[in-house]
DNA sequence: GACAAACGCGAATAATTAGTCGCATTTTTT
DNA sequence: AAAAAATGCGACTAATTATTCGCGTTTGTC
C-alpha cells in the first residue's frame, strides 16, 4: 500500500541549530488579541500544576495542553517545544535569585562585628524569604535539574549566583582572595538551596527548624574569613 | 569444573508485578558457565562508562549493548530491564553507606569533650573516605537521582542513612531527642552529600578545602546538641 | 458585512527506545 | 558423538511522545 509522500523538503526547518540555542527556547509568537495572552497564562498554569503532581517527571505536550483545556497545536503556537513552558517558569526563580543578592550587594558594607553578623543575617532572610515567596516553584526547578537539556541552562543562572555570592562576602571583607570567595559561594549555594527544598517538603514548623540551622552553618562557613574583628586585617 | 546444577526455585513469571516491585529489578537468570559471568560484569563496565560519559542522560540498552561487544538480546538474559543495570551498580554504593555509619555506632560512646570532637571526625572522615572511593560511581548515583524509576529506590536508602545519621547523634548523646536528631541527620546528610558530590567534580584540592567546609558546618550543627560540656544534661 | 489576519484544532508524522522471540551457536552432559 | 542446556543474536514489535501542517473558526478592521 502506498501512501503519497508530500514534499516537504523546502520547508527547511532549522534542524541544522543546535538544541540548546537560545533562540530556540525563545516564544515563537507573540500574543496578539487578548485571548491567546490567557491561552499563554492557561499553558503556563497547567505545566506548573502537573510538574508539581508529577513530581520529577515533566509532563508531556498531550498533558499540559488538555490540562489547559487546548490542543497540543496551540501549545505550539506560542512555544517553540515543550522545554521553553518549563523554563519560562523556572526564569521566574532563576532571574529573582540573583536580584536579592545584588540589592545586599549594594547596601553599605559593615565595618564592627555587630553589623557583619547582621549582614549575614539579612542575606541569610531575604534568600530564605525567597524560597517561601516560591515554593510552589520549586517542583519545576526540580525537574529541570533532573532535565539533561536543561540542565545546562540550570547551571548558567547557578554560577551566576555563585558568583554573587562571592560579590557579596568581597563586599564584607575586600580582602578576600577570590578563589577563597567562589569557593564558599559555591558552598553557601548549595548548602542552602539543598535544606529550603528539603524544608520546602515538610510544614513550615520543619521549615524554620532546618533555616535555623542553615544559618548557623553559613556563619561558621564565613566568620573565619569575615569576621574583621578576628583575624585582624588592619585597614578599611 | 563440576557446579551443582541445584534446579533453579520454581519461576513463575510474575507479569503481574507492579514495575517497582523489588522482584523486577532482580537478575532475571543466574549465569551458569563461566563466559556469561563475563558477561555481566562487561554490561555492568559498559553502563558505567556510558553514565560517566553522558551524566546525568541515562545510556540506552542498545548502547550498553554495543559498548560491551553484545546484542541486546544477551544484555536481557541477565537483567530484567534497563533500571536493574544501573540499580545494580548503585547498590554498590548504597550498601557501603549505611555501614560506614552503623560502623562507627557501635565505637565506644564518648564522654568528655575531646573525645566529642573526635567522634565527629572520625565519622566526617571515614564519610569523606567512601566518597573518594567510589568517586566513579557518582554519575550513577546522579543519574538515578534524576531518573523519576529509581528515585523511590534511592529515597528508601536515604531514609535509611539519615536514621543512621540520627542514632549515631544518639549514640554520641542519648538524652537527644528523636524529632531532633532525625532533623539533624536529614541536614547532615544533604549538606555532606551535595558539598561532596561538587568537590569530587573538581581536583583533589579543591575536594580537600570543601571537605574542611563541611567538616565545619557539621561541627556548627551538632555542638549545640551534642557537647555534654555546654549543655550539662549531667549524668550519663 | 466582507476580508484578512490571528487563532485553534487534532490527525498524521517521525523519532526514539525498551523489551521480545525464534533461531543460530557454543558449552555441558550423557 | 549425540543430545540437551545455556548462551548469543538482532530484526521486529510496541509504546511513548514531541512536533507539524492544512483546514476550519474567531476576531479585528475597513
Amino acid at each position: 500500500m502506498m501512501r503519497a509522500p508530500r514534499e516537504r523538503e523546502d520547508h527547511s526547518v532549522n534542524r541544522s541549530l543546535n538544541w540548546k540555542t537560545r533562540t530556540a527556547l525563545t516564544p515563537r509568537k507573540q500574543p496578539r488579541q487578548e485571548r491567546s495572552s490567557k491561552v499563554v497564562d492557561r499553558i503556563l498554569d497547567a505545566a506548573l500544576i502537573l510538574t508539581r503532581e508529577q513530581g520529577t517527571k515533566t509532563p508531556t505536550t498531550l498533558a499540559i495542553a488538555q490540562r489547559a483545556g487546548l490542543s497540543v497545536g496551540s501549545v505550539y503556537q506560542y512555544f517553540p517545544n515543550k522545554e521553553a513552558i518549563l523554563l519560562d517558569l523556572a526564569r521566574r526563580w532563576l532571574a529573582a535569585f540573583p536580584e536579592v543578592i545584588a540589592r545586599r550587594i549594594n547596601a553599605p558594607r559593615p565595618n564592627s562585628h555587630e553589623t557583619f553578623q547582621q549582614e549575614v543575617d539579612k542575606l541569610f532572610i531575604d534568600t530564605s524569604r525567597l524560597y517561601l515567596d516560591n515554593a510552589n516553584l520549586m517542583p519545576v526547578i526540580e525537574a529541570i535539574t533532573g532535565n539533561p537539556d536543561l540542565r545546562p541552562i540550570q547551571n548558567e543562572y547557578d554560577d551566576q549566583i555563585i558568583a554573587l555570592y562571592a560579590a557579596w562576602l568581597q563586599h564584607v571583607n575586600p580582602a578576600l582572595e577570590d578563589q577563597v570567595a567562589s569557593r564558599l559561594g559555591v558552598v553557601m549555594m548549595e548548602v542552602g538551596h539543598v535544606c529550603r527544598l528539603v524544608g520546602l517538603k515538610r510544614d513550615r514548623k520543619a521549615f524554620d527548624l532546618i533555616q535555623d540551622d542553615v544559618k548557623t552553618m553559613w556563619l561558621a562557613l564565613v566568620i573565619p574569613y569575615l569576621d574583621l574583628d578576628q583575624n585582624k586585617e588592619g585597614f578599611s
